[in-house]
DNA sequence: GGCCCTCTTTAGGGCCTT
């Protein structure tokens, strides 16, 4: 069977993302497991440098609490961060005496957030994602190639693997992958490979914590797909996995920085980012490399801490009911 | 297909994903 955890990227993957990791625990957002290894690694992939400059920030209490009124299993993470939020934007109109404590007040619930923040998104595993498939429709198509990487790093970071469509693969100049690539016998089937994958994120996965996918374009694209192989195969995307699209926190950016707005294809991001192309533009894994940086800047820029992904996720559960309204 | 924007909302076009 074909299936390949990759060696030689792994470690220079990882050590990227730990990096990442190391600057959120550094904001009070990480799991307090630091790896140590610091943004030198992001030359080898052309990202500009300075870690101190463009990495540093100072912790400023923030008021959060929004959309807490989701009920569904799969929000039960997502419910803990932003529970854990503590308002600390009050207005004091006091004596000195008040005012002082007060401040001491405000400076507890920092504390407090900062420290229950710190604990709820060390419960949280953050893994790129992307895909490839036969074309465009969710219905008609099939996968035939999936990648991860587990931005906390560290050994078998990263997951590759073929995938078996049972089927032409009929746009073979878009990513290269041909009908003969896939139809080999040691490429594994969708019903082969999700057993595999599950016990992958399983062993990535914080215990009594939950998983946040990431991918572009993933609430109309990627995950829909997944969600549609798994059907096929009568099994359930686990209820603890989370999704978030880094195009809609690219429209974020682009609302934000109006002129300077980047495009909002991953080309379009790695190009404003100055992140260099590792690879094929259109392999899942070559993707999975950019968008995990591009995610870094993007969650820096919009300074969107771990409870930020969690409260903009969603869950597979969300898109089948928002599709049966429709 | 879904989201966003606008020359809009009783709509249409562009963008994003392979």
């Amino acid at each position: 069977m074909y299936f390949s955890i990759l060696q030689a990227p792994r470690c220079k993957i990882h050590t990227l993302s730990s990096a990442w990791w190391d600057t959120l625990q550094s904001f009070g957002w990480g799991s307090g497991k630091g790896s140590g290894v610091r943004l030198l690694s992001c030359n080898s992939y052309g990202v500009e440098t300075g870690p101190a400059r463009r990495w540093s920030r100072t912790v400023t209490s923030e008021t959060e609490g929004r959309n807490k009124t989701s009920s569904s299993k799969q929000s039960s993470i997502r419910q803990k961060i932003l529970d854990g939020s503590v308002t600390t934007s009050t207005k004091f109109n006091a004596s000195k005496a008040e005012i002082g404590q007060a401040q001491n007040i405000q400076h507890w619930n920092v504390q407090q957030t900062i420290a229950e923040k710190k604990v709820l998104a060390s419960l949280v595993t953050i893994i790129v994602f992307d895909i490839e498939t036969t074309g465009f429709s969710r219905v008609n198509e099939r996968i035939i190639e999936i990648a991860l990487q587990d931005l906390h790093g560290g050994k078998n970071s990263t997951f590759q693997t073929l995938v078996n469509p049972g089927r032409h693969v009929p746009n073979h100049h878009v990513h290269g992958i041909t009908t003969h690539m896939v139809s080999r016998p040691d490429v594994p089937r969708m019903e082969d490979l999700i057993p595999i994958l599950l016990a992958y994120v399983r062993s990535r996965q914080k215990p009594g914590g939950n998983v946040v996918f990431v991918a572009h374009n993933g609430r109309t694209f990627d995950v829909p797909f997944l969600i549609n192989e798994f059907s096929r195969c009568s099994i359930e995307i686990p209820s603890d996995w989370l999704f978030v699209d880094t195009l809609a926190l690219a429209r974020e950016l682009r609302k934000s920085e109006g002129s300077k707005a980047p495009k909002l294809s991953v080309k379009g991001l790695r190009e404003h980012f100055g992140i260099q192309l590792i690879d094929s533009a259109h392999r899942a894994m070559s993707n999975v490399h950019s968008l995990s940086l591009i995610l870094q800047r993007l969650t820096f820029d919009l300074r969107i801490p771990v409870s930020g992904l969690v409260e903009r996720s969603f869950s597979a559960s969300d898109l089948i009911n928002s599709k049966k309204k429709s």
